[in-house]
Parts: structure tokens; sequence; C-alpha cells
DNA sequence: GTCTATAAGGGGATAGAC
DNA sequence: GTCTATCCCCTTATAGAC
């Protein structure tokens, strides 16, 4: 039995304002709004947390690791094949992010407007190039670049959920029909990467066309 | 001949906001800081388009009509197959986000956070969904859901786009690696996406096996 | 820990002179 | 069309009472 974290006056603030800086972004949230969403004394914010934008580098960190950090022992994981390795990813990052849909739009954009928040600890260039998972792809297909099955895994993941903005509000999708969506690709990315991987052939093939003509 | 578009005043200020806009975001960006990027006086800007509101509604509209409308005549156009419709998706939307790398971060982000920019008069809706491209999709691989291969064509495209700020910032990748894998992807997602649509087989490979067992 | 009151400054917008 | 000066609101942050 852990005590309700709401009831922590920090927490309640902490939880408001990653609420609110998700969804409107940094600039477009005021300490009025968190204070009205938590429901507490503006003056208690800054008793809390210092300053607006020290809770907002707070709560950054935390979502940048709950999005980045989790995926790299996976990556790293020796003793897993390549397709052991997608599937788990595929079926962690899914199942994570139809808990927390916004957070990538949000991360990626936030970082974008100001650069300086991913000077964190986490070194993902070593981490990333270095890892089991590059070792196998390239042993799997070594013509083409390994980050191209990077952006086509991570994109197949990730970018439904960057477009959610226009296919929900354009009620071009129900938000039963996306979770569902979402949970057939579970099972399908994995497929369609071991295509993918496999393309490889074709390439010689439209490489030998191109070559005799 | 013509008129060197940056000598009008109105459009100077147009030019300005817009990059402020989009690698600041809407909030983030003042009317003085707009003043200042175009060398203009701050009364100037209300005097040309009435208030910051306006003056982001329009660049909002040119923004998300350079993003999507673009790609909705050539969904549309039934003297196509369906590899010629993917090889010109691709090859276009590829070279125009080469020139405009920050546009999806920005308009998909906004969106989130002000879905009434989405009232637009593009009923998306209908416009993609009884597209040729839907049929023909639907033709190769009926028993999956088309978005599927929306999503994946969309995301292979367009997110190394959203991703950019990580790479870049981390330093993982230069600008030019980075110029040149996207060159890479304009004959490879064609590729891919045939690849893709051919996995029906495998599925079914793969039912036929949970069956059994 | 929590509140009220207020300081100090930045924001968008406009009136009116040129 | 362009500028200066200014209005007024909203913002973050803190001092000091309870």
């Amino acid at each position: 039995m852990s005590i309700p974290k709401k009831e922590i006056t920090s927490d309640k603030i902490k939880d408001s304002a990653k609420k609110l800086f998700t969804t409107k972004g940094y600039s477009a949230t005021t300490i009025r709004d968190i204070a009205k969403e938590s429901q507490v004394n503006i003056a208690l914010i800054n008793y809390y947390y210092r300053s607006k934008e020290n809770l907002f580098r707070i709560i950054m960190e935390e979502s940048f690791e709950q999005l980045f950090k989790q995926i790299i022992p996976i990556l790293n994981n020796k003793d897993t094949t390549l397709e052991e390795k997608i599937e788990s990813l595929v079926n962690n990052y899914l199942e994570f992010l139809l808990e927390f849909p916004e957070l990538p739009l949000f991360v990626l954009n936030e970082l974008k407007n100001n650069p300086k928040h991913l000077e964190t600890k986490i070194n993902l260039k070593k981490k990333v190039s270095k890892s089991s998972l590059i070792n196998q792809i390239m042993a799997k297909n070594s013509e083409i670049n390994p980050l191209h099955f990077v952006f086509n895994l991570l994109g197949m993941i990730v970018f439904p959920f960057i477009m959610k903005p226009v296919i929900s509000s354009s009620k071009l999708l129900e938000n039963e029909i996306f979770n569902q969506i979402i949970n057939e690709r579970k099972h399908l990315i994995p497929l369609w990467m071991n295509s993918i991987f496999n393309s490889k052939t074709e390439i010689d093939i439209f490489n030998q066309i191109t070559k005799t003509k």
C-alpha cells in the first residue's frame, strides 16, 4: 500500500505541469495554469520548484529518459537475436506509447526549439552506434547504411502517434480504431522489418538491370 | 525579372515571422522578435497584419497547404499505377522536405497545441479515404487496413526529418551525411514499400503456424 | 507549508505625429 | 507607410504574514 502520489503537493504540481507542458508546450503554459490545474496556490509552485524553467527542466529530463533510456538495454543485449530485439522493441514501445501518446511530439519539438535540453549525460551517439543492434543489422545487410533501418523501425513505431493530432481532430478516425490499429502493428512491424531486410536481393536485381542497360 | 520579394515590407515581415514561428513555435515568438528579425518597426506588423494571431493564421495556412495539398493530386490521379504514385510521392516529398526540413514538426505540433487550425476547408478525410491510392492499396492487399501502409509510407518519408533535432544536435550525424541518406531513400522506399505489400504471404504463413499449433 | 499582496518586467496593440 | 510614445494586461517571482 503506497501513499497515493496525488496527495503530495509537490507531485500534484509536477503531474499537472507535465500534463500541461506536453499538451500545450512550454511557452503556452503559465504558472497560473499549473496552479489552477493542480488546485494549488501560485506561490507554492515557486516554493517547491524555484522557477518555471526549473520545473520544466525536471519534467523534460524525466520525459526524455522515459522515451529514450528504456530502449538502450534492449539495443545492447548481446544474448538476443535481431528478430527478438525488434519484437521486444515494438511490443514495449507501442505499449508505452499507447499510455503516453503525446510524449514523442512533445519531446522532439521541445528539443528542436531548445536543443540545450539535449545536453544530457546520456550519450546517445555512442550508445546507439556501437550497440549490438547496429552490429546485427550490418551483419544482415551490409550494403545499406544501418541508420536507414533505424529510421524505418522507429518511424513505423512512432510516426502514427506523431500524425495523431491530424487524424483525430479531423475525425478521420476514432480513438478506439486508432488503438486497434496500433495493436495490429505489434505483430505486423516485425514482419515488415524482415521483408525490408530481405529487399537486398531486389536491390541487386535493380542494380543489375541498370547496369546491363 | 520579378521584383525581389524581400523589398516589400509586408513580405519581409511574413518571411521573418515564418522563420521564427517554425523554429520557436507560436507562443515563444514575440512581435518584438519578428520586428527585430525583419528590421521593421513593431507598429508596422500590426498595421499590415492586424494581430499576431492573424499573421500566424496566414502562415499556418500556407504551411499546411505546402505540406498536404500538394500530395492530394498525386493520390487521386487515376492514370498512374500504385508503384508510380509511390515513386512520385517519395521523390517530390523528399525533395520538398530537404528544402523545408522543419515544416513537418512545426505543423504537426501546432496542430496538436491548437487543433482549431485544422478547421480548414481542405477535407482531408474524404480526399484521402476515397482516393485512388487507397483503392489501389486495397486491391493489392485486402487483408490489412490500408491506413497501415499510409502510416508506413509517410513515416518512412517524414520521420527522419522529425528525428533531425535529436540527430544533429547530438552530433550523431553531420548535415551532409543526413542529406545523402535522404537521397538514398528516394529509390529505397519504393522498394521497401513493395516488399511490405508482399508480406501478405508471410502473414498467411504466420496465421497457419499459429492455427495448427 | 501555505497564503496574500505586490513588485518588476514583458507582452500585444494602438493613437497620433510625421 | 512609417515612427514614437504609451496603454493596459498578464507574466514570473518573492517578501512577509499566518
